[in-house]
DNA sequence: GATGAATGAGTTTTCATTCAT
DNA sequence: TATGAATGAAAACTCATTCAT
């Protein structure tokens, strides 16, 4: 789990597949069949947490954006915090699904290495699409430190990213793998001069035990 | 920087020190002269803003807590984000403080891992101080994601920090393990089953290049 | 386009129709379905710039006057702009649509002139109808010397306003006879000692090119 | 009394001199000796009534743009309404001073005329001066229609734009001109296409019985 | 005399949610 | 089933005025 691969979240193309700009489905008159109304809520409230916060975003300002009628909004989801808890929830899910997807595709120990890298820098170096999975993922950790409910959504996530991870590596150092992942992708994010890849590659390096030796 | 070490903050005595249930100063008719009305604003601030996240806070809450008129708010600070920018500022110089307080009472090598481990434990084991601090953390790194204003706090905390560790680590490590300290203290923060002193030991270890070889 | 004219504005039946002091339809209970609610908003708005000026009212009095929920003031107009640029557009209308009335009467030219000292007389004689429309004359000019919206206004107003006068007089002459109107409506209603009818006469012929010679 | 003259007000030297952009006399320390402090509350409350309206001003913005203390503003003037009442006598007063000036420049019938016809043009072309003073007119009138205490202000001036035209018309007719001063002052400052010097000129001579019979 | 600090009442606006249709 | 209309509560913020100094 770690903060940077939110960034590719909206690249996962179906479970937050959705076009912002997209005009609404139809015409006003014809808004009756409306299917994946629900998903393109949801999608757009990722988007506009992203933007503006949790404390930014509103009914309203979702309904206007999903080009939903207002009312709408408390049909689908009875309060606003279930659209949000749900909204995170496919936050979760797709960033999990992504580092899975990353780490799958490695063959051997080397490759992992190299995934784990990639994975760091991966859209930390800047960007709209990294700045959205950024700010989704400390939007997430505040509400978790504070919220079981939530809390639960990133227990499992942090669940999922180990287990990839101990496909590769000794399940002793999985966890500080992960921790490493997740605050090199972190400080890179906020940095202004974040670390290039050889400085990555060294930490990931020493954190698997194959750093030289001082 | 680590989340964890945020959960102390509000131990450091000078700078954000405060009494949340003392009683104003005077009486509610000698109220004219409340000096550190200002600080204990801010200090309610971020009681509040750990309590219900930034998104929960409000200009009425803060007053109400803070035991100060509606209207002393905005005569005090220009507009909420000056407030919660302005507080934020605290938190972070409250926090740097004391991972240098930690660290700078390091007298060698071996005493500097151990501060460390400390620091990444301390408070992240729970508890309403924890939780305090780490939300605060994520709450920040949200914010600083999103805006410059509040990087500039997250960039200057980062780099004292790092200053401080390298005091004591060789500077092409002190990143890796500044990384290491914040994604542990946000794992531990979040995990329901949080790993004990021996792991973190053996990943500061490892981090600095001093563990046992695969 | 005179100012004394907006004194008979209300009376025009349809454009602004309300009863003040009317009850709401229906009980509080029912208040679901108010169709003309916009409308009474709107009417209420000029009662209360008339009485207070744009500088005294607001979205509180100008509810509680139309006994409409405070709510409800936001949700049919966007901004206390858009309430009082509608509200002033009604009233040009209705200004104008007298103006048009009293002059659409006259079948010959000395009918025409009795119309046109009619119109400047009427109701700036004083009372409270004729304060009413002298305030919202006033505070619009101010507008429509500020801003380009409400000059809009009060363009369109005395085209329609010299466009009925020309089906009575050389056009040459129109925009004096209007200048004329306006100034004798605005020093009737702010003299201590406002003008007869003889003067006001006399004052139009001459305009109109027949007076006596000196 | 007109409108467009208004426009001059300021550059009435005694009365309303003021420089806007004037950095304050002396240092804040300083501040202690500005006698000319209350002139200059009196002239910006000017600037900003015609920028904003009475409806836009405020004890604060006025105090910001006159580089007052807050505090100083109800020493000076016991009250929001008592400001705006002094500060317009000013303006009738500058303004008439202004009228009378013209007027009284005129040697002969032919000069008179002449300085009616400027009067009506001077600034009311556009121009912020302009715009100025139209605003701050308009404004007088709607305070005037609404308020007897206003309403002292715009009588005394009406009556002193009198006596002047009463050096140089007959009696019986110089309450026509200046009605037509008046409006034609208004229609040319709210016109899109303002009519030009031999329109007004044509105007004025009808209204004083020099037109061309017709 | 003059003012910085302060505040209670008020401002416009936004909001989540309800509900008749 | 879906939604436009509606609203009470609360949001951020501004205000004229007071008053200790």
């Amino acid at each position: 789990m770690a903060a940077s691969d939110v960034a590719a979240a909206d690249k996962v193309p179906i479970d937050l597949a959705h076009a912002p700009g997209a005009p609404a489905t139809g015409t006003a008159r014809t808004r009756r069949t409306d299917p994946d109304r629900r998903e393109r809520i949801l999608a757009t409230t990722l988007d506009l947490v992203a933007e503006v916060g949790v404390a930014g975003v509103s009914h309203r300002k979702i309904a206007a954006r999903a080009d939903v009628p207002l009312g709408s909004m408390t049909y689908h989801f009875a309060s606003m915090d279930e659209l949000l808890h749900e909204a995170f929830t496919r936050l979760a899910d797709a960033v999990a699904a992504r580092f899975e997807a990353r780490l799958g595709a490695a063959r051997d120990h080397e490759e992992a290495v190299e995934a784990v890298v990639d994975l760091i820098h991966e859209l930390s170096d800047g960007g709209p699409t990294s700045t959205r999975g950024n700010v989704l993922s400390y939007e997430l950790y505040a509400l978790a430190a504070r919220d079981p409910r939530y809390r639960a959504l990133t227990t499992a996530w942090m669940a999922r990213s180990r287990r990839e991870l101990e496909r590769h590596f000794d399940p002793r150092i999985t966890r500080r793998l992960d921790a490493l992942i997740e605050g090199m992708s972190l400080h890179r994010a906020l940095d202004e001069d974040p670390v290039d890849r050889t400085v990555t590659l060294a930490a990931v390096r020493a954190v698997v035990g194959e750093g030289d030796q001082r």
